[in-house]
DNA sequence: GACGCAAGTAAACGATTGTTGACAAAGATC
DNA sequence: GATCTTTGTCAACAATCGTTTACTTGCGTC
């Protein structure tokens, strides 16, 4: 085996467009901008920037790939392009504000746990997947940030807190472990993480959230 | 920026040779192979595997790039190597059976926690890091499945436990929650968590570990 | 001290990858 | 219906990367 170098890029055969369909009938620029970016953001999460070529990802969307460098110029800005969008999404789903700490764990649970046909997990995977570029990485560290410290305020924490730097500290713990577990789940599958059942994954998992982000014990 | 489509390979900086003089001086092939292992652990561990080079990794050990083909027959071979070589020291240090589970967790803890120039977060690290290869890919999920196996059983577990799938499974969060942490704070360097102290991250950090393999409470 | 083998080097090949500029087709505008 | 703009394709270029082959250098052996 491996007479060549070549490396099969990944047998992992997903699906050219996925759930709400987004069939790219006809000539569209804006509904092929967002396949593009949505192919792209499936593939640099599961096979991580370097391993993924612009020419899966078109394949992907079937357009030419070209396209990819007409509407974002390089293959960098096309992984920006997907870090603003998921930046985007986390900011209106998993780390939106709610009055109750257990509303917030349980919808960042099921952002993990969630069935594998789901984007969901993989919008969490894209935030480990370094791109090598200075800019999309800065992006990409500041939504880890700005995702903290949505959490910690969340979480009941204030400005003015005197512990305020040890509760940032605790929500961080809380995001990696989620990426953690999203990682070895989705990208790694091991066993039995890999094949746990949504249930039996989210009762660990949100009492080990419970234990970071819940107010002050002890 | 970007005229090219050149990419610098990641400013890290990453000296010839680290501590424990492999200082190479004469032709010792025994110690060039070490030091090869060595260097490709860390670039595979920080940059990841794609966007490693095999002259990066010959240039950090200050020889030529056939050696590796020499010794390795292939990239991957090196990959492999570099796997069963971390395995092997997580098996005698991280891993290691232990009558006490809060030694246990203490030393894995400290296995994350440490000093970025020591090398032991990149043994964790490199668990996270897909190759594409389904050799390498193989043995570091059975490597990350035996090491869910050893902190089980470091925390009370055996195998006629009727729980015996729960308590590896939230054992396989503990490690998810160490390799978690270990990311965001070497590879995708998230502030706080990328600049706190040893003493600052290691009591919430023991506190999870401990709500996830301490004998059942409640 | 010549010989032989192991350790290491140099240079090139083949394949892949990101990117680009010229060209073709489909819609809108008048 | 002719024209212009937008959308998409085709083919090639330049660079990089893993690998291989032939060659050189150093060390031990008789």
């Amino acid at each position: 085996m491996s007479s060549k170098t070549t490396m099969s890029p990944q047998p992992s055969d997903i699906p050219a467009d996925a759930d709400e369909e987004l069939i790219r009938s006809g000539r569209d620029a804006a509904l092929t901008r967002r396949a593009l970016v949505r192919a792209a953001r499936r593939r640099f999460a599961t096979d991580g920037y370097r391993a993924t070529t612009v020419r899966t990802i078109a394949s992907d969307v079937g357009v030419n790939v070209a396209l990819i460098n007409r509407y974002f110029v390089s293959k960098e800005g096309l992984f920006e392009a997907c870090m603003s969008s998921t930046s985007d999404e986390l900011d209106t789903q998993a780390a939106r504000p709610s009055k109750s700490i257990d509303e917030v764990i349980e919808r960042l649970v099921e952002h993990v746990v969630n069935a594998p046909d789901r984007d969901d997990p993989l919008q969490l995977l894209l935030l480990l997947r370094s791109s090598g570029d200075e800019n999309a990485d800065l992006i990409r560290r500041r939504t880890l940030e700005h995702f903290t410290r949505r959490l910690a305020a969340a979480a009941g924490w204030s400005s003015d807190d005197p512990d305020s730097a040890a509760i940032l500290l605790r929500a961080q713990l809380a995001i990696a472990t989620s990426l953690g577990v999203v990682m070895l789940r989705t990208s790694a599958a091991v066993e039995p993480v890999a094949s746990a059942s949504a249930d039996e994954l989210a009762e660990p998992l949100t009492r080990v959230l419970r234990a970071l982000l819940a107010p002050t014990e002890r």
